[in-house]
DNA sequence: GGTAGACCTGGACGC
DNA sequence: GCGTCCAGGTCTACC
């Protein structure tokens, strides 16, 4: 048993880190109690690990079952301070938050930190799953490819890690289709994997990055099966608010808010947030919407 | 620059 | 049961 504490910028809060969006619902995370959360991890070493994440005063305290190596600890820290974005600073948007109703309950709360996975890999293959299907689909497609390549916990062996990049390279479409049932995502997330794992694509160097937001969104872009909505919200888990993920959600909400349920296009959703600038996509995601079913 | 149609799955619906 | 329809973004081809 090992324990790690981490300091938080403040303000700092878990809960709404943990509720931010549906990662949390997405193996290998799990949802523990009071809002704290759970994560299958394989470090670098191959080893596999539960890291287990709860609040306490100034930030979070890991727990895992396994003795550490220093170096260990030091991936872990890193990784889990990614992941709850520990070191973000939202005063700027708190300064705008707080001029508006519908996002005063993000400066009561210290809400703004968004639950990301350890790698921008996994949350790239997360967010293509997440693309024109159900959330149902989605939770189905991210636990088969865990239970089909990740590797076992090995106090637990039915609970696994996300899969590595060469795991994945070393699969191939038919597979991913049939066994895995990513219909047409299949040579997106193959052909992610096998540039990431052949060191053609340094994914993980874009965390990062300091291009600016334009230049970002078109190496996203780039990417097979990642196209405006996805790539504005892999923006937002890298901490750039400036692009807006409009899905189908969107519509309805800002058809709700402000047309009485009319059809919406993408200028109308711009059009309310484009007020906050570099915050906008964090004020759509933080929305106090009217619209509740 | 913009747009039409294809892509897949699984759940809902009609018979 | 069994077939048909539908929701959900992005791709490619074409303009």
């Amino acid at each position: 048993m090992m324990r790690i504490e981490l300091a938080a910028r403040p303000p700092f809060s878990l809960a709404p880190v943990v509720l931010s969006h549906g990662w949390i619902r997405l193996l290998p995370f799990n949802e523990e109690q009071d809002h704290g959360l759970s994560y299958i991890d394989q470090l670098s070493s191959g080893k596999v690990l539960e890291l287990k994440v709860d609040e306490i005063p100034g930030g979070v305290a890991v727990t895992t079952h396994d003795d550490l190596t220093p170096a260990e600890r030091g991936e872990i820290a890193g990784k889990v301070g990614w992941m709850l974005g520990l070191e973000q600073d939202f005063s700027a948007f708190y300064d705008l938050a707080a001029q508006e109703p519908k996002l005063a309950h993000v400066v009561a709360k210290a809400s703004g930190r968004l639950l990301r996975s350890p790698s921008l890999f996994e949350d790239v293959i997360k967010t293509i799953l997440t693309t024109n299907t159900l959330w149902a689909a989605t939770r189905r497609m991210c636990a088969n490819l865990i239970n089909q390549f990740g590797a076992p916990l090995p106090d637990d062996p039915l609970r696994r890690a996300f899969p590595s990049p060469s795991r994945l390279a070393a699969t191939d479409e038919a597979t991913l289709r049939a066994e895995t049932r990513l219909g047409y995502r299949a040579p997106y997330v193959l052909e992610l994997a096998q540039q990431v794992d052949s060191s053609k694509l340094a994914l993980e160097a874009l965390k990062e990055s300091d291009l600016p937001t334009p230049e970002l969104r078109k190496r996203l872009l780039s990417l097979k099966g990642v196209g405006p909505y996805a790539a504005a919200n892999l923006l937002m888990l890298l901490g750039r608010y400036d692009d807006i993920p409009i899905d189908s959600w969107a519509f309805k909400m800002v058809s709700y808010e402000w047309y009485n349920g009319q059809p919406v296009g993408p200028a109308e959703v711009k059009a309310h947030f484009d007020r906050f600038g570099e915050w906008k996509g964090l004020a759509y995601w933080m929305w106090d919407w009217n619209y509740t079913g």
